[in-house]
DNA sequence: ATCGCCGATCAATCATAGGA
DNA sequence: CTCCTATGATTGATCGGCGA
């Protein structure tokens, strides 16, 4: 307990302001600006993300970085929209594997023309979605779950 | 257009608000805790349990409220902060701790 | 020393509920 | 009923910690 204490201040001594705690200045790594251009090659449909967002931040540049593929589908906020096609062969894959192995996935990422990091984070978002709705009893439970 | 494609797969997102008092014992947990709003897993589960949703809900909500409350700073926040404060040291039944520790302002 | 995973969280967005 | 704001949920990606 020793790091949740207002940090600089700069409050106004009128009304009892409350104090700037560091949580509500953690900022995150963002993704990137993603800049200038917006292109969408396939009309494929994005399974969300068709609005245009004012307002960006900047961010210290220096971080995992994971971009490197110049035709993904990025939202204005740097986020990634998935299409449909690729959603889909992510679950089918997720269906058949939880987890994957290294070469399974540099295929899939070829394939859905994806980075390995993305694939990676997105059966690793899967897996915890599943295991959120396991514990909201929805769905089944895994296979040989001994429930005594 | 094709944003149909929701309707169908999105369908759960059918949202129903949280009772009234629900949302006033979370929004007192959380400006009652205002220095460090981040409930452990076993305080979600007293507080789903309290506003009769999922722990995911409470996280869902702390998550929200967080992230709203730091695009207000400076705003309508701080009036609401200091509502919630003194409601919930008048009602004083709460079991919650005061997490502030630092400024207390009760004169 | 490096990498994948977990658990929690962030941040932006979607879609609806509720109020003016 | 329409317009606008409040709010719950979803999700790609980040952060810190662990273990192999």
């Amino acid at each position: 307990m020793s790091h949740l204490i207002p940090s600089g201040h700069q409050s106004h001594p009128s009304h009892a302001t409350v104090p700037t705690y560091k949580w509500m200045q953690v900022k995150r790594n963002v993704p990137k600006p993603t800049a200038p251009k917006l292109m969408i090659p396939p009309a494929e449909f994005v399974s969300q993300g068709v609005l245009g967002s004012p307002q960006d931040g900047m961010r210290t540049p220096t971080g995992p970085q994971m971009m490197g593929n110049p035709l993904l589908n990025l939202n204005n906020t740097g986020r990634t929209n998935f299409t449909n096609k690729q959603l889909t062969e992510l679950e089918k894959e997720f269906h058949f594997n939880k987890y994957l192995t290294r070469a399974r996935r540099i295929e899939i990422a070829s394939a859905l023309q994806l980075n390995e990091t993305q694939v990676k984070i997105w059966f690793q978002n899967r897996r915890m979605k599943q295991k959120k709705r396991i514990k909201e009893g929805l769905i089944v439970a895994p296979e040989a779950a001994p429930t005594t | 257009v094709m944003i149909l494609r929701s309707r169908f797969l999105d369908a759960r997102r059918k949202r129903r608000n949280f009772s009234k008092q629900a949302s006033e014992i979370l929004n007192e947990y959380f400006y009652s805790h205002l220095s460090n709003p981040y409930p452990s897993e076993e305080a979600k589960e007293e507080l789903a349990r309290k506003c009769g949703i999922t722990v995911s809900q409470v996280s869902n909500w702390f998550g929200n409220k967080r992230i709203r409350y730091k695009k207000n700073i400076g705003k309508a926040q701080e009036e609401a902060n200091l509502y919630a404060a003194k409601k919930a040291a008048a009602a004083g039944a709460s079991p919650y701790s005061l997490g502030g520790a630092s400024g207390a302002a009760t004169p």
